[in-house]
RNA sequence: GGCGACGUAGCCAAGUGGUAAGGCAGGGGUCUGCAAAACCCCCAUCACCGGUUCGAAUCCGGUCGUCGCCUCCA
């Protein structure tokens, strides 16, 4: 069984097969850092992250390369209004967004390069498609000629016929053909600008992951990714930067992931799906959201589905999804028994190899994530029932590595919530102490309340034959 | 208007030709001083209409609905 993975160019599952053996470069596009990121950001991280980690754990080295764009005209409009340097403004952003990412165990890609530097080779991009006809300049700006572009929309499957039709009034005269895009821009008074052949200007946007992708990974990749809202005209444009220049097939495999949306329960009972967005004032920066709940509950929400479809978010999504990981980490509570062989431990042996085999199955399946779930969730039933039944030992710790294996090939840390209930362990243990003396001594009232307000504090107690278990759920 | 994606139980959702995974919520049990957790049992015919087929959630056509994109500059 070979991965395969929907190519959003072919609209087809196709079986991986990297340029390089055991090798695949991939280039996710990042974000244009003029403010704090979201969570709809911090998705499409989570799912190329979730991809990397699979491809890694399936023996593939994985040159992961992500982009910052540093120099907009957001960014600058940001800057002047706050009266900050463009510049600085930007790196402040990469750096709460790389520490955003740490947050979400998001491994770290390969490189980060930034538009701002990588200046040199998009001017040496942009000067080769001049010299070769695929771009032209106009007053200090620099455009590329569409028409030159062998099969301009196939990715997004458009034709410039329909571009041209559904072209909306005020297209710039200078340009030879309405969908021909800026490489280059003149400066206007105040912006950044860099010297080019043409004129003190920027980048446009879609060259610097062109010339970016030529210089971390050269002239063809294994998998292009980024949301579904890049497909026109980023992608597309990009396609026709590189392919343009190298007269090679750009990127092997389009991966896009599909938005996030926000679900709020209405009045009536009903619910609605919006998407996230500044006007709507709904949006939820990183940030935000780990302030409310603990990094793994984006993260498993972003796993129940497919990475290809819209994504739902909303607080009461958000509360199933904390529920589900407090089940996910309920098969990893110790034993209770030490039976190693037998009725009690023969099933659970069994389970782990099937479920291995069906997370394997749904993962190589475009990265199934929420197939790849229902297998080890069957493996958390497996686990609890064994535990049940007295299992302990060897096999019982071999089901429960198997587990945390595979949910760390999800990137799921299955960690518990606070880390301030580390210094409080010491009183909690204590009550704990004193309520076991309560019960012994039947005071059922006082015990109850010491567990009431306990809870109320975010202390779960879990009474066990064992004696009895406290967790912090709050 | 154009292009594309999608519409599965109260919620999230897997499943692309053979009679609906998983999780949450809900109901009933076991266990428990009572709980909690865990375990057992129950809980859908797949937006609608028509067609193809021995057989369709799964293929084709239509209807309704939701979502994304339709370019910076202007």
């Amino acid at each position: 069984m070979s991965i395969t993975i929907y190519n959003t160019l072919t609209r087809t599952l196709e079986p991986l097969e990297t340029l390089e053996p055991g090798v695949v470069k991939m280039y996710v596009c990042g974000v244009t850092v003029y403010d704090r990121a979201h969570i709809g950001h911090a998705m499409s991280a989570i799912v190329f992250d979730v991809v990397r980690r699979y491809l890694e754990y399936r023996g593939y080295s994985v040159r992961h390369v992500v982009n910052f764009t540093d120099v907009d005209d957001k960014i600058i409009n940001r800057a002047n209004e706050l009266g900050r340097d463009p510049k600085e403004l930007a790196e402040t952003y990469v750096a709460e967004f790389l520490e955003d990412l740490d947050a979400l165990n998001v491994k770290r890609a390969v490189s980060y390069p930034r538009a701002t530097e990588t200046m040199r080779e998009i001017q040496q991009f942009i000067s080769d498609l001049i010299e070769r006809d695929h771009a032209y300049v106009v007053d200090g700006d620099v455009y590329f000629r569409v028409a030159t572009a062998a099969d301009y929309g196939k990715l997004s499957r458009r034709s410039l016929d329909d571009m041209i039709a559904g072209n909306r009034i005020g297209v710039d005269e200078r340009k030879e053909h309405p969908a021909d895009f800026a490489l280059w821009k003149a400066a206007k008074p105040g912006e950044p600008s860099w010297e080019s052949p043409w004129g003190p200007g920027r980048p446009g946007w879609h060259i610097e992951c062109s010339a970016m992708n030529l210089a971390y990974l050269g002239e063809q990749i294994d998998i292009h990714g980024g949301g579904t809202d890049l497909i026109f005209p980023h992608h597309e444009n990009e396609i026709a930067q590189t392919e343009s220049l190298t007269g090679k097939p750009f990127a092997r495999y389009w991966m896009h992931n599909g938005m996030l949306q926000i679900q709020t329960k209405l009045a009536d009972g009903t619910y609605k799906l919006e998407k996230m967005s500044k006007s709507l004032g709904n949006v939820v920066t990183i940030r935000e959201f780990l302030v409310t709940y603990p990094p793994d509950v984006l993260r498993l929400t972003v796993l129940s589905s497919s990475y290809r479809s819209p994504l739902a978010f909303g607080a009461e999504i958000a509360a199933d999804q904390e529920r589900k990981l407090a089940r996910l980490r309920s098969a990893l509570e110790p034993p209770t028994g030490d039976t190693e062989a037998g009725p009690a431990v023969e099933p659970l042996t069994a389970t782990i190899e099937s479920v291995r085999e069906r997370f394997v199955a749904a993962m190589d399946d475009d990265f199934n994530t929420a197939g790849a779930l229902a297998a080890l969730f069957d493996l958390v039933r497996a686990i609890n029932t064994a535990r049940d039944a007295g299992a302990g030992g060897a096999p019982f710790h071999a089901a429960q590595a198997t587990l945390r294996e595979l949910t760390g090939v999800l990137g799921l840390t299955l960690a518990m919530p606070s880390s301030t209930a580390q210094q409080a362990a010491p009183f909690i243990e204590l009550l704990v102490d004193v309520r076991a003396e309560l019960r012994k001594a039947r005071q059922f009232a006082l015990a109850d309340m010491l567990r009431n307000r306990l809870a109320e504090l975010g202390v779960t107690l879990e009474d066990t034959p064992q004696g009895t278990r406290w967790k912090v759920t709050g």
